[in-house]
DNA sequence: GTGAAAGCGCTAACAC
DNA sequence: GTGTTAGCGCTTTCAC
């Protein structure tokens, strides 16, 4: 019984297409000075032996990788996981293999997850999630992150600036400011804010659109209760328990993600408060299940697998002169949880 | 100005602490046969250079990587999310990095992927998400998947058997028997179930689970009304609606998981049909939302993160002399979607 | 248009 | 315990 290696090599294929490996290579990844007829053979050659390259050895040897790195603070969380889709999907579709790493919100494990991309030589990194209002927070982020261009990587962020890159912006501040508007119109005066730490910029962002929309009303913002939680579902209830116990005298809740929502909507029913009746309830992502709850929540949506896309798709072109920026839409979505106060 | 190298390699390293390449190499893996004090000074030299492996060339050196592969059928599914969550922590814990890819329930994709994968030289390929149960259609993984093992490579499966590789096994037969136990408890006798496709494993186990309470009741089987639909929110609708429209005279829906039993709770809110009063509605899985709806979903609860990190962890031992099975258990959530019949 | 050969940066025998 | 060196499988000049 003859030894046989485990995997075939490009070796292999060239011994059995009859040409030399140099020719093979140049075959299968398409490069140009082949004849057209011999890479067509060299080709189905490779595809009835079943041959794959060994990545390594290609990165190796051409000194970058099709694989890119896609950062998230959760991917358990919806708002990353239909993030995720939509790079992965394009990824897909571009042959590209896609790396997810985590950072639990924290500065520190970000800083640390971009280094190791780089170490693995990803061709592109894109950093989903909220950037911190403060620059020492990232800044060391940003100082890998721009070694790393320089050394022709590619950088795409999603809903953060100021990273020196390529980024897809969703609507942050439109967005805010069209909820608070849709609240106010509805003749609601007295709006608490429920929200993730104020030192996430998409907080920070979200939060200019509400008190646009305050002063544009004449309305005063200064006094809004604003009550800061983690940025989840049970932070919502956090936020939303520490609200009634204070004693605010509110008739809207405006949440500053779905998932502060939800919570919220489950605390509120659970202390028996009738939405929108008593209290209207808003949110922000339009995440999946917003529609399907009881009562479906009036939400902003963003295009989350869109920007997904977006954002691989930019750092898919060439590094431009300048960052580029993409912005996303957003789009009110007006459903079950608001309504007219004390109606 | 010097021309300096973009990376530093491990030579330099080795230059720099005044040691070979091979002692430097030991000393940063490792490896035995280094004496502590210059295996010390190496790393302090590296650490202060800041030096990290090209991964590459260490994995076409060694063989192997320190990365896995985690295939799943849609990231952006909670189901899938919280598993990826799981394996993505232990993973970041264990230093290694975490390529995902989707197959959107596709037999062909799959296969594509679990080769893709291969081709990677991950050191470990994880598989969530149902198998088939016509064994044609994972002929070809089996196949793949089993040579990549004979070259040393570590698989685990979560939720699907047959597969030759160590798996984690939701009970999904016992949670079906629970449910429905719990519906027929209530006095249902007339239950609706819907559905994913029945050529899903996870499915046709779930199924087993139902059948077993049925007839433990003395309950006919056969006649119930099953509706197969996409595993989705949206298929939930569907099946909901058709089963409405067919006029099926039931007084409990078991959804097949939470995903569809959120679209059957929507469709029969927005008929005005009274949950639980009217018609009782249960879940599987227990996706993070479950709890938050209205009315809060009964179901089965599932330890998807837990199952993720077990795979990996299995993934992670060495190979046994034959596949390990891990069990991962489930627990009836009753909540506030079921109640007596007609109450 | 095609082939020979020099690396890419690292690990692992094998010497010493 | 430490150094030398031969690859790992591929890409890419450079000749022809």
């Amino acid at each position: 019984m003859a030894k046989e290696r485990a995997t075939l090599r490009l070796q292999d294929v060239a011994e059995e297409a009859g040409v030399s490996i140099a020719t093979a290579s140049r075959s299968l990844s398409g490069a140009t000075g082949v004849s057209d007829s011999v890479a067509a053979h060299v080709r189905a050659v490779a595809a009835r032996l079943g041959y794959v390259a060994n990545v390594h050895a290609r990165s190796l040897a051409a000194g970058t990788s099709r694989s890119v790195g896609l950062v998230v603070h959760e991917i358990g969380d919806p708002y990353f996981a239909e993030i995720a889709s939509g790079v992965l999907r394009l990824g897909a579709e571009e042959g590209l293999t896609v790396q997810i790493c985590h950072t639990g919100r924290d500065p520190r494990r970000e800083v640390e997850q971009i280094r190791e991309l780089v170490a693995q030589r990803v061709g592109a990194i894109i950093i989903a999630g909220s950037g911190f209002v403060d620059p020492a927070q990232q800044w060391d982020a940003k100082t890998a992150l721009q070694a790393y261009q320089a050394a022709g990587g590619r950088v795409a962020v999603i809903g953060r600036h100021h990273l020196g890159a390529d980024a897809v912006l969703p609507e942050n501040t439109k967005g805010g400011r069209a909820v608070a508007d849709h609240l106010i119109g509805l003749g609601h005066r007295r709006i608490a804010v429920i929200t993730g730490s104020l030192g996430l910029t998409t907080v920070a962002d979200r939060m200019v659109g509400v008190r646009e929309a305050h002063e544009a009303a004449g309305l005063a913002f200064d006094h809004l209760p604003v009550l800061e939680a983690p940025f989840t579902r049970d932070g919502g209830k956090q936020a939303t328990a520490r609200l009634l116990e204070e004693g605010h005298d509110v008739t809207a809740v405006l949440a500053l993600n779905d998932d502060m929502a939800i919570g919220a909507l489950s605390v509120l029913r659970s202390r028996g408060i009738a939405v929108p009746e008593q209290i209207s309830v808003s949110g922000f992502d339009d995440v999946a299940v917003a529609g399907d709850l009881a009562p479906s929540l009036t939400t902003v949506r963003l295009p989350m697998a869109d920007m997904g896309e977006q954002a691989l798709g930019l750092a898919l072109l060439d590094r431009g002169s300048r960052p580029r920026r993409r912005t996303a839409g957003h789009e009110l979505v007006i459903r079950d949880s608001t309504g007219v106060p004390g109606a």
